[in-house]
DNA sequence: TTGAGGCCAGATGTATACATCAGGACGGAC
DNA sequence: GTCCGTCCTGATGTATACATCTGGCCTCAA
């Protein structure tokens, strides 16, 4: 694999795990050292993160981590309301009903899915890849596929920050229930309405939970580095 | 100026104005050469026009200028308008009603700036370009203006595929006026609407252009690269 | 003749040396 | 004592040398 292709890996999963906090410096120097490329790729990986809004440029050239605060995931969503809903709106126009209608039954039955043997819900949330896909796939419109694209390393950031408990993850699976089912119908109108009230529910819950984690504990983990 | 910098601009500037027509190989040698800066920058440049669509990875490694078929302008348009309808819903609910109100208006006495005398119409896109600052400004919501800078170089080369006549840009005046006027009466859903038929109308307008240039000539000067 | 295989040319990917710049610390002058 | 200017340190920006890969062409065998 290309080494760019690593540290850029590398970094974002660094930064969306919150192992490197938010207004950390990320000098090119200390970053290939500690991810075993040489400046050239790293530069490369750190200017994709910045085109991804992972990180910005701090004063002088440095690049800083990003933060998160509550104003920068309500902008967050702004876009993400613009792009998906839309998204939904062409897949309903475009897509095969089949395949919606199927998606639709899976999140009927998605509350089994939610069993506490399974606490990283890792059956439910492919469920959920499998959604996304299928709009990425119908919509057939790439540049809001590079535009969503773009977004999604934002939005699982985002979602760390919520906490994923039962009560919110089944409403979550109606809610997903629906926008396949608007897409299914064809019915555009309704396909983007059902996205906009989901986008709209998961705010409130990130946001809430933001709420409760900010008054006694640091958003993500503090640490810096890595012990080397 | 920073290389990279200078490098991006003029190759962007390229692209646009069809002097790098789409299907060209933009090697790093030859590019860096023609250019006169070194490898490193040129590729910097690459990759951000890459990241906004005017050049696509081709087989092999290498970069092409994108092409611009009329699919391509119409998938660019689903964008621009989840976007800008966006946009102008939250400008409406943010913005300063004053600022909008004074657009408005210097929208309505637009027909004198469309003088025969002025075949650039200079003052005309300033005016444009007044009002798309401002929604930037009112909007409030970094996400999108990040999103909607990343795609106004597409936007300007589609652009020029559209013959300004005089008719198209005083209708074309008439959208803009609708849309600082929704926004300054705080109208959000007015303004997304006034936006979608804008945006419709424009669409129109260049696939027309393009239904009919393509007919008898290229859509854009097919001359690859420059007389050294 | 046609196909497969390997060789070669030229590109991109990476590493590193050098140039340049920004920020801060130190010292001197007022 | 404070403020300003200079120098220094360490960073980023750039150029280039080297490694690697890709694609095409040529050769050879069936």
């Amino acid at each position: 694999m290309l080494a760019s292709e690593r540290a850029y890996l590398r970094l974002r999963e660094d930064i969306v795990s919150g192992r490197l906090a938010p207004g950390t410096a990320l000098g090119e120097v200390e970053q290939a050292a500690r991810l075993g490329v040489s400046r050239t790729p790293l530069r490369e990986a750190l200017r994709r993160l910045g085109a991804e809004g992972l990180c910005v440029i701090g004063k002088g050239r440095t690049y800083t981590v990003s933060a998160i605060s509550p104003d920068d995931v309500r902008h967050l969503f702004e876009l993400r309301e613009a792009l998906e809903c839309q998204a939904a709106r062409l897949a309903a126009m475009r897509g095969q009903q089949a395949i919606f209608a199927g998606l639709a039954q899976r999140f009927g039955e998605a509350a089994a899915l939610l069993s506490p043997e399974d606490p990283e819900h890792a059956n439910y949330y492919r469920l959920v890849a499998d959604l996304d896909a299928a709009l990425d796939e119908a919509m057939a419109s790439p540049a809001i596929q590079r535009a969503l694209s773009s977004l999604r390393s934002q939005v699982a950031r985002a979602r760390r920050l919520s906490k994923d408990d039962h009560a919110r993850l089944v409403q979550a699976a109606r809610e997903h229930q629906m926008i396949a089912g608007a897409v299914a119908d064809g019915d555009a109108t309704l396909a983007a309405q059902a996205t906009a009230i989901h986008l709209r529910a998961s705010l409130d819950a990130i946001l809430a939970a933001l709420a409760e984690t900010t008054d006694h504990d640091p958003v993500v983990d503090p640490t810096p580095g890595t012990p080397a």
